[in-house]
Order: C-alpha cells, then sequence, then structure tokens
DNA sequence: CGGTTTTAGGAGTATTTTGTCTTAAATTAA
DNA sequence: TTAATTTAAGACAAAATACTCCTAAAACCG
C-alpha cells in the first residue's frame, strides 16, 4: 500500500528532522539533511524548494545558509505538507481510480472508502509536524525501528 | 492519494462486474469485461490470470469459454483480491517508505498510521465482493457517478 | 480434420516516477 | 575582488509501472 509519494516521503522526514534538530530561527542545509537521512541530495532540494514555494519553508543562499521553518512547526499540519507535495486533491481520490465522482450515483465501495479516506483526512488536518516531530529521534527518520 | 496499483483497480472492478452480470456458473469472456469496462484486454488478461493462479477464479478456453468464481463471491473479501495484487505485505507497510519496521523504536508516525493502516485492512477483510457487488450497476463501474 | 474462439505466456513499448548531473545565481568571507 | 558555499533550475537518465502485441495452447464446431 502506497500512500505517500516518495516526495512526500522524504519531503516529511525532512521536516521532522528539521522539528528535532533546529533550535530557532537557524538554517539547515539541505547537505546535512540529504546525509544525516540518506537521501539524494538534488531530489531532496527539489522537494524543499516546492515547500518553499508553498511557504512553508524559507531558504538562504551561500555559507551558513539552508531551510528553515517560515510558520512554526506547531501551526504546519500534516495535510498542507502533503496537498503540497501530493497536489491538491490527494484527499478526494477514488478507490477504483474512475474519474468525475460526485454523490448522485456512488458505486458500491464508494460509502466505505469515503470514511476510511475521511479518518485520514481528519487526522492529516488534526496532526502538527511539531507534535510529531518533537520526539523524532534521528534514527527512527533513517531506517525505521 | 494512490492506494491501489492500476492492476488492483481493474480486477476488482472486474470482479465486481461479474457479480452483478453473471447468473451462477457460465463463464463470462475476458473480452466482454474488456469492451464493457473499458479496459484494455490484454492488460486484463493477465490480472485475471492471477487470479485465476490463486484460484479465486477459473477459467475455460475456447467458444463460450471466459472466466467464472471458483469460490462463491460471498466468501471472498476484497483483502483477498488485493493480497493476490499488489502482494502479501499491502497492510503491513511503512507510511514513511522505512524498511525493517517493528514495535521497539516506532517513529513519530508509527501510532497514528498503525490505527488508520488497521482500520483500512479491518474493513478490507470484513467486506465481500458479494455484498459490493449486489448493487454495482454497470454504469457505476465504468466511470464513476 | 481444419478453422474459429478463447485463455496463457512472454517479449516488447510507452508513460510516469524517481533520481542524477550540470550550470547559474545569491551570499559570505578572505 | 576572488574563491568558496549554498540554493535554484532545468536537462537528462534510470527504474518502475502500465500497456501492447505476437505466438501458443486448449476447447469447440463444422
Ligand atoms: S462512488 Fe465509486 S467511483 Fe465514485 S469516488 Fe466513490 S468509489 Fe470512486
Ligand atoms: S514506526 Fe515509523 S518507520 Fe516504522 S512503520 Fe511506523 S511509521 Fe513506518
Amino acid at each position: 500500500m502506497k500512500v505517500l509519494s516518495k516526495s512526500s516521503e522524504y519531503g516529511l522526514r525532512a521536516l521532522l528532522y528539521l522539528v528535532g534538530n533546529s533550535s530557532g530561527q537557524e538554517y539547515v542545509s539541505i547537505r546535512e539533511l540529504s546525509e544525516q537521512l540518506d537521501i539524494s541530495f538534488h531530489f531532496l532540494t527539489k522537494i524543499l524548494q516546492s515547500l518553499t514555494h508553498a511557504e512553508i519553508l524559507i531558504s538562504y543562499r551561500g555559507p551558513n545558509g539552508g531551510i528553515a521553518f517560515k510558520i512554526p512547526p506547531e501551526k504546519i499540519m500534516l495535510s498542507d505538507v502533503v496537498r503540497v507535495l501530493e497536489g491538491d486533491d490527494f484527499f478526494n481520490t477514488c478507490l477504483l481510480g474512475l474519474p468525475g465522482c460526485g454523490a448522485q450515483a456512488p458505486c458500491p465501495m464508494h460509502q466505505f472508502w469515503k470514511e476510511i479516506r475521511g479518518a485520514l483526512k481528519q487526522e492529516f488536518e488534526n496532526t502538527s509536524l511539531a507534535s510529531m516531530g518533537h520526539t523524532a529521534l534521528l534514527s527512527s527518520l533513517r531506517l525505521g525501528p
């Protein structure tokens, strides 16, 4: 079951690392992130660029540059992140991949899927990066327990 | 959010069609399925082959041949189907894509993800093809409401 | 038997996702 | 000012997924 793309996975891991390892307003370099989390530097750079464009992060070039949160991680919900990295209709997809779904004549899977999808959405919308990240040990973001 | 691969989507749609449109032990040809559901014939053939190998379907060649349920659709759970088409650890994946996860030192997403994943699994394991398919209008499997 | 219909199986192609590389621009510091 | 460091941006390559095509094998029908 692949809910998130690699981009989202990497993005989330980077953000959680940032929560746990940046004290205040310092910039953390993408190089450090990529090495500590074992993610391709260039690939991660692009992912974080998207988050910078989306005003979740700010970036700064040059020595001692890097990225930092633009808004406090207490106010960044998981749903904000995945909406940027997966697209706006992330929580609105059909289980069977059919286009143009409404409520007029739902297919037999609709009710079932709508509930699951809704629970996931709600959970993502109520969970902040800070609430996940304050316990984020580096090791747990590298290889899984 | 893409939970199922195309193979699973097509496989499920075909099975649901079968529930709604096969009276008893008749074979339904893959050609009919592919045309009615607008799925590539050759691609669908392979997907259904997997389900035949897994003993969910039986197939028969030659004129008036096709596929049919080997076990009654009341006893085929959604989880049985996706396990065949997505692999055995479909309900056991990590949200962050990290390998080798246990419970020793769960990462900050674990509890949250475990619950969502568990709900989905339970729902799939308790829902039979028959219970979804008996209301499956053809149109609802073609384009979505 | 020979021709037709149907699934089986495998090779090959196309598209999407993921990852790499190269160059440019901004910033710092010597 | 020059060199070093860092993000930005886009072209390119590799891998995974999705799809197509061709030939075989089984079953049927005349
Ligand atoms: S009604 Fe059916 S086709 Fe529409 S979103 Fe729900 S599952 Fe998908
Ligand atoms: S503990 Fe973390 S790494 Fe392990 S399965 Fe759960 S979310 Fe994934």
